[in-house]
DNA sequence: CTGGGGAGGGGGCCC
DNA sequence: TGGGCCCCCTCCCCA
């Protein structure tokens, strides 16, 4: 029996062992892939037969036109040209990433291992995006995954992002580690083509350095960014609604930038802040690593204004999104690691930006809107007052209050409210209540007088230990 | 089933 | 460069 390449059986009607044909062939075949590559790439490297030169920043870099035709999609558009030629070698020329990024690129194009590192990681990705090289993104995207330590299991569901769970990153621990180590550069040869463990991921990754429409499914969420072609948010508002089951978030140093006032919170919240600057989370630590690795070229893509003069933006790695400043690059780039340094210390919910963070404190917590939640009118201190219900408050007005009969509710700073609170905080002692109120009235004191208005809530603001879901009752 | 509103998320851009 | 504001979008809940 004589097995051929694809594994099938020729000549034979018996019920052949066909298994046992397919893995010698498969075995014969990886075999015969991995000794032409490393012939190739002997060839390579001692200059024979190349015929495409390639000039990052000055660095000549000789090649194989074949090769890359067969690696990138920016070398199949270049070289299919002339392909028909078979002139004096082609010429490509590149200063969009650095010679050391590239040669990085073609030791993978020629012999399937990836030396990635921390440092070097997202200018490869960059690079190889430019170069429309699907398999270098996903290993990359694969890298950084790992570096950033985001899992499923590990972690909190909710706020896991990159894919939609495609990823044996995430499905397996194990593999995880696996796959991290084929990128090492001690490991045994990558797979070649590897076996991209989200081929329909390709579609947010194809883009090179054009911007393509992305497809958008059911369920995607789909804000004026992402009409632009950014790819759907790294969780779906369904699993944003869940009980959060992280009982002890995280504090992150992202917030810690720089420390800043935060008048507009009771101190318990800004301490909270403040506590980001504490012992920093390990993905957020590790967020910071990458984003203190993000080089000066990070993605940039040259776009040419109405004057042909270039605008110069930043492209995500991870998408199709340019913008304008490294800083908003970063900002995006938190929707794509999940990464969401701001938690809510009153129902343990976390946000990527604080402002978002502050709103939801505001909205939910505060009851600073003026408006009847009941009727939809206008409140006043005086025509209205605030309902606590769980850590959520919100303001009915007076007719409201009687129509309902809110007796049962706890009304802002009645005796109830206040105890009621200190259950939820989960006062220990009385000890623990006193310097609670001390640093409530110190609060209090430095507050202004309008949010001295809704002093109470300070009451509530204070991190739920144990807490392993969200206490926020709802209507 | 549908429309309205609330809540949350993300982008652009000003300060 | 980060904070903050504005705007717009989607999802979800509810009437």
């Amino acid at each position: 029996m004589e097995p051929v390449s694809d594994g099938r059986t020729r000549g034979s009607a018996l019920p052949v062992p066909q298994q046992v044909s397919r893995v010698s062939s498969a075995d014969m075949m990886a075999t015969h892939q991995s000794h032409l590559l490393k012939q190739l790439d002997e060839q390579r490297r001692q200059e024979l037969f190349c015929d495409c030169h390639v000039l990052v920043e000055g660095q000549l870099f000789k090649a194989h036109r074949n090769v890359l035709f067969g690696s990138s999609g920016y070398f199949r558009m270049l070289l299919s040209r002339g392909a028909d030629e078979c002139g004096p070698p082609v010429t490509a020329s590149f200063e969009a990433f650095s010679p050391d990024t590239f040669a990085v690129i073609l030791d993978f194009v020629y012999s399937g291992r990836l030396d990635l590192t921390s440092a070097n990681v997202i200018e490869v990705m960059s690079a190889a995006s430019y170069l429309q090289m699907n398999d270098v993104i996903s290993f990359c995207k694969d890298f950084i995954k790992c570096s950033l330590d985001i899992s499923v299991r590990e972690d909190d569901d909710r706020y896991l992002s990159l894919s939609e769970s495609k990823s044996s990153l995430k499905e397996e621990p194990a593999a995880a580690e696996q796959q991290h180590a084929a990128l090492s550069p001690s490991n045994k040869v990558a797979p070649w083509p590897p076996v991209s463990p989200k081929a329909e991921h390709d579609e947010e990754t194809k883009s090179g350095v054009g911007v393509l429409p992305l497809k958008r499914g059911p369920g995607v969420a789909s804000n004026r960014g992402r009409r632009r072609g950014t790819p759907a948010p790294p969780q779906t508002r369904k699993a944003e609604t869940q009980p959060f089951v992280t009982p002890n978030p995280e504090r992150s140093t992202r917030a810690s930038g720089k420390r800043k006032a935060w008048s507009s919170l009771p101190r318990a919240e800004t301490a909270s802040l403040l506590d980001l600057q504490g012992a920093p989370s390990n993905k957020a630590r590790k967020a910071d690593e990458l984003y203190a690795t993000l080089p000066t070229i990070v993605g940039v893509v040259g776009i040419f204004n109405k004057d042909s003069s270039p605008s110069m933006r930043f492209k995500c790695p991870f998408c199709t999104h340019t913008v304008k400043r490294k800083a908003d690059l970063k900002r995006h780039l938190r929707c794509h690691t999940g990464e969401r340094p701001y938690p809510c210390d009153a129902c343990s919910k976390r946000f990527t930006r604080l402002e978002h963070l502050r709103s939801h404190f505001e909205t939910i917590h505060q009851a600073r809107k003026l408006v009847c939640r009941k009727c939809k009118r206008h409140v006043t201190e005086l025509s209205g007052r605030v309902v606590c219900e769980g850590t959520r408050r919100y303001r009915l007005c007076n007719e409201c209050i009687q129509e309902s009969g809110c007796d049962a509710l706890m009304m802002d700073g009645s005796e109830e409210a206040h105890s009621a609170a200190a259950l939820f905080l989960g006062a220990d002692t009385e000890e623990d209540e006193e310097d609670r109120e001390d640093e409530e009235k110190d609060w209090l004191a430095a507050e202004d007088d309008d949010l001295a208005v809704d002093s109470g809530t300070d009451l509530i603001i204070q991190e739920v230990e144990g807490s392993d879901e969200e206490p926020e009752l709802q209507n």
